[in-house]
RNA sequence: GCCUGGGUAGCUCAGUCGGUAGAGCAACGCAUUCGUAAUGCGUAGGUCAGGAGUUCGAUUCUCCUCCCAGGCUCCA
């Protein structure tokens, strides 16, 4: 029954093929060039190897190295070379979970006898592995049963751990993508002594691989919980091209020269001393003065956008946060107490909602008062682990540009609309401007709350977000026990994503803490209460902003905005009075004299990322000009009337703009 | 908290197969007075993260602690 096949390509077009025909054959009757490319293919949306063949009737499609299923496959099958390598380094090793991620792949190892990777042993298990590609081995598919699976992978137990979840129809252990419902389990084989269970596909032989690196070795829990045994993990990143590996090694140097804490140090911002405790940082008088800067522009908004101001204390009684419920559910992330007026417990506090909560408290409240927002940068404390903490955007005192807004019931879609355009607003003002939003909804089984509130917020949050124009992630299940929340996250400058402000519904403190208001029927009301953090924290959104302008903070924000340079002494009179004329308007100037040569004094500003170098000498004295060297522009402008820059300047200013331009962001895209 | 790798001058790093250390930049001093990313010479600067152990002797070897990086877990 030696017949045609008919199948359907992406374009729309069918072709005939003889019966028995493969996805590679029919790769290369499309082309050379095609089946060069070809990696695997899909069959009815389904991906399957370039081995497999194509049934009558189906849609196929081919899947080459330069696209995202393509390198996906290529990091799947690199992945699959390093479980090889590692196995013929160390016999007897188990092998877990070797799936792809974000720009590569890992794969987790128990080692015989408890040993474990060092970081030498990357240089070993690659050549290991590059040896395999040379060998250039196929991979070779097998289907089994659950039985047969348990069998073949005898003595490996994470492999027969995944083969009994599949049997239960509870695979989602291997991160592949596709559904898996058959009861069956696959393998492939690369050589005779080695198999993997695989879903596949893979690329057709390991000689289809070697634009990989092994990255670093961490450990990693089984199947992510604490609770278990802890694996050594190898990461790694793999891609279709010498070029696409070199592009991607040059995007993790980008990330590095952006790196906050790198910037922090070198632009005299802030620090870590050692002294003081691990995620505790300092700002230096740089560092202060962004921070005051934006702290202050963050009041004046506030102020117009009507919060009122409070202050609340950095430690309390016990008993505070055995009513909020904090010891209960957020003990781990609170410091141990201190004993104070014999035996009386005092904690540092980890949140400042139950103070705001007892201003609210402080008298009896009218529905005639409500909406209440008030306002605190909030200093609080948390104890993280101590392998958490990183840089300014994970530690230990932060302060929060924190709100809580009291409504009720009937203003709190209004109050949530306003909420987030101003969060997005101000956002925007400090130049981050590619948003999308993500909604939070209940958690099943542990969420306080009558399902009719949570219907109820749910659906402001929902209609308030759709508002905004704005693309809406829905994180099903992802609220807190206490409330449904939107946040906000921004992409920075090199495409990242950052979880900014969150505006978080509550339901349970109004309870605890029996707060009430008396309503127009001279009834008693339980206030609805939003939490809305806007930075997060001053700390994490001024590494964020950083990293974001790569250390080139536009003028309004920079701690130094222009620097004067004369050019000699004979013009030092000059260049005071221009840094006199400056200051007097507000503008944060220096001079650095010339007792060195220009060029040094030019370089050394230059890496300060002043935006504006002002250098004066015998032409701008006699015609009140001086020479501007604008940060990132590469040619200065010689004689700019000293009024024509203070204009120029202090517009800039007042529209928070960078001199590179409108909404520039100096490094930007690379 | 766990895994891996680190901590040498303010910074970036070299070095010591166990005999208490060196460069560049920065700082300070003197000279230099210059038109757009490094002027020259000189000086000073170190409990080699901290503690304990082994040793005649430890920055080096062992253990513990602290801190940092990357992960896991967690999260602003």
């Amino acid at each position: 029954m030696a017949g045609v096949v008919t199948v359907r390509l992406p374009d729309g077009s069918t072709r005939e093929l003889a019966e028995g025909t493969t996805a590679l054959h029919l790769a290369e009757s499309i082309g050379p060039r095609l089946a060069k490319a070809a990696v695997a293919a899909t069959v009815d949306g389904a991906e399957v190897d370039l081995s497999a063949e194509v049934p009558d009737g189906s849609t196929v499609s081919v899947v080459t190295a330069e696209s995202d299923a393509g390198r996906n496959v290529i990091r799947h099958s690199t992945a699959h070379v390093l479980a090889q390598a590692v196995l013929r380094l160390w016999p007897g090793a188990y092998f877990a979970i070797g799936p792809v991620i974000e720009d590569g792949f890992y794969y987790d190892f128990e080692l015989p006898g408890g040993a474990h990777f060092s970081d030498d042993d990357l240089g070993r298990i690659e050549a290991t592995m590059r040896e395999i590609m040379k060998e250039d081995q196929p991979f070779v598919r097998h289907e089994h049963s659950i039985q047969d699976g348990l069998t073949l992978f005898e003595d490996q137990p994470f492999k027969r751990e995944i083969i009994e979840a599949v049997g239960v129809g509870a695979n989602e252990i291997d991160a592949a993508p596709g559904d898996e419902s058959a009861p069956e389990v696959s393998t492939y084989w690369n050589s005779p002594v080695f198999a993997d269970l695989c879903r596949g596909p893979h690329v057709p032989s390991t000689g289809r691989l070697g634009f990989f690196t092994l990255m670093r070795v961490a450990g990693a829990y089984w199947r992510g919980d604490e609770k278990r045994q802890q694996l050594q993990r190898i990461y790694g990143t793999a891609w279709e091209s010498e070029k696409a590996l070199a592009a991607y090694l040059h995007r993790l140097k980008e990330a590095e020269r952006r790196d906050h804490r790198k910037l922090g140090a070198e632009l005299d911002l802030f620090s870590f001393p050692e002294e003081i405790g691990s995620g505790l940082p300092v700002f230096h008088p740089k560092g202060g003065t962004v921070r005051r800067l934006m702290e202050e522009y963050s009041r004046t908004q506030h102020v117009a956008a009507g919060y009122e101001f409070v202050n609340t204390p950095h430690i309390s009684k016990a008993e505070l946060f055995e009513t909020s419920g904090h010891l209960s559910w957020f003990v781990d992330g609170i410091f141990p107490p201190m004993e104070l007026d014999g035996g009386q417990q005092y904690y540092l506090k980890p949140m400042n909602c139950p103070f705001h909560i007892l201003i609210f408290k402080s008298r009896q409240r009218s529905y005639r008062e409500l909406p209440i927002r008030m306002f605190e940068f909030g200093s609080v404390y948390r104890y993280e682990k101590s392998g958490v903490v990183h840089g300014l955007t994970r530690v230990r005192g932060m302060t929060q540009d924190d709100a809580h807004i009291f409504c009720t019931r009937e203003q709190m879609p209004s109050e949530l609309f306003t909420t987030l355009t101003f969060v997005l607003s101000l956002l925007r003002d400090f130049g981050l401007e590619d948003f999308f939003l993500e909604l939070s909804t209940r958690p099943e089984g542990k969420a306080v709350g009558t399902q009719e509130e949570w219907d109820e917020a749910t659906d402001a949050l929902r209609s308030t977000a759709e508002k905004m124009d704005l693309d809406l992630v829905l994180d099903e299940g992802g609220g807190a026990f206490y409330g449904p929340k939107i946040s906000v996250q921004a992409r920075d400058a090199i495409g990242r994503t950052h979880q900014m402000s969150t505006i978080q519904l509550d339901f349970q403190l109004p309870q605890r803490f029996d707060m009430e208001y008396v309503g127009t029927d001279n009834g008693r009301h339980r206030p609805i209460m939003i939490h809305r953090a806007l930075f997060g924290s001053v700390e994490r959104f001024f590494a964020i902003l950083l990293e974001h302008y790569a250390g080139a903070l536009p003028t309004w924000l920079s701690p130094e905005q222009v620097r004067v340079l004369p050019l000699s002494d004979a013009h030092q009179a000059y260049a005071d009075a221009v840094e006199d004329r400056l200051r007097s308007l507000g503008i944060r100037v220096s001079l650095d004299g010339a007792d060195e040569p220009l060029g040094a004094r030019i370089r050394r500003a230059k890496m300060t990322k002043v935006p504006y170098i002002l250098v004066v000498g015998d032409d701008d004295v006699a015609g009140g000009s001086v020479g501007v060297n604008r940060r990132g522009s590469k040619q200065p402008e010689r004689g700019v009337l000293m009024e024509s820059f203070v204009d120029g300047l202090t517009t800039e200013i007042a529209e928070r703009g960078s001199p590179e331009g409108a909404g520039a962001v100096p490094g930007g895209g690379s």
